[in-house]
DNA sequence: ATGGCTACGATCCGTAGA
């Protein structure tokens, strides 16, 4: 089973670049976050024309994810539970005999803002859902944006990005809280290149340089981590002409 | 030097992303 996860940045924009990299790639399961378009103007037709069957959570302008299958997701559940938010970032479905949580996990703009206060709450959130969702299944996957760098060693420059969002103290300690329910960053369980990264700023010739952050990941509960035989990212989609500012991440299992 | 793109939905710039 292959699972990816990609931020398209506009699946309106970015639907050749997505049905091209499924035909190469063929990933069984994909989780796809800021859509930024409504559930009515989702390319259905077009992504079942490419072989896959799509849970949505759509929402204009904003936000957006959904999960594609091979075969229709099952027992589809949106949002964050008794988390009552406007902005659709979340979407759960079995594909499989894997649960996957399809998460795009709010940017925070700058420590200390608002957004950045939110951030943290949702993250807070999330963490109270995930545990619950780990009682109820042993093989979870949990993929997607999530708007954080875990290490120094995923951030080209630490020096200059220290204490700035996406890197800070109290994201990285909202991220330790999921690794601390059990959940593997699949992308760790093996041998790794260094500077590997799943976003780069589209300004500064960031992608060139390779001045990138490793904030895209696909974590797996233990009983799944178990069947893990690899983990990457595939920058490819990100050499395009007009490409989304994020590289797809992808985990297979036996 | 704190900028520099890109997408969107509204104009002919503001909001947001990361």
């Amino acid at each position: 089973m292959k699972l990816a996860a990609w931020n398209v940045n506009s699946l309106k924009v970015r639907l050749p670049h997505l049905t091209d990299w499924l035909a190469q790639a063929r990933p069984d399961v994909i989780c796809l976050q800021e859509l930024k378009l409504e559930d009515a103007k989702f390319p259905h037709a077009e992504l079942q024309a490419a072989g896959y069957r799509a849970a949505v959570f759509g929402q204009k302008t904003y936000n957006g994810v959904a999960i594609l299958a091979r075969a229709a997701p099952a027992d589809v559940a949106t949002g964050i539970p008794g988390f009552a938010d406007e902005q659709k970032r979340v979407i759960a479905a079995t594909a499989g005999d894997v649960r996957v949580v399809c998460v795009y996990c709010p940017n925070g703009q700058s420590v200390g803002s608002e957004k950045y206060d939110y951030k943290l709450r949702w993250f807070a959130a999330l963490k109270e859902y995930l545990a619950h969702e780990l009682k109820r299944h042993a093989q979870l996957a949990v993929a997607g944006d999530f708007n954080v760098a875990p290490e120094d060693r995923d951030v080209h420059d630490p020096k200059a990005w220290e204490g700035q969002v996406l890197v800070s103290e109290p994201e990285r300690s909202a991220w330790r809280a999921l690794i601390a329910l059990g959940l593997k960053d699949s992308f760790r369980l093996f041998e790794q290149p260094e500077k590997i990264y799943s976003w780069w700023d589209y300004r500064m010739m960031g992608f060139r340089r390779n001045a990138g952050l490793r904030i895209d990941h696909v974590l797996v509960s233990a009983e799944l981590a178990k069947h893990c035989t690899a983990s990457s990212v595939d920058k490819a989609p990100r050499k395009l002409e007009r490409p989304s500012d994020h590289a797809p991440v992808i985990a297979e299992f036996s």
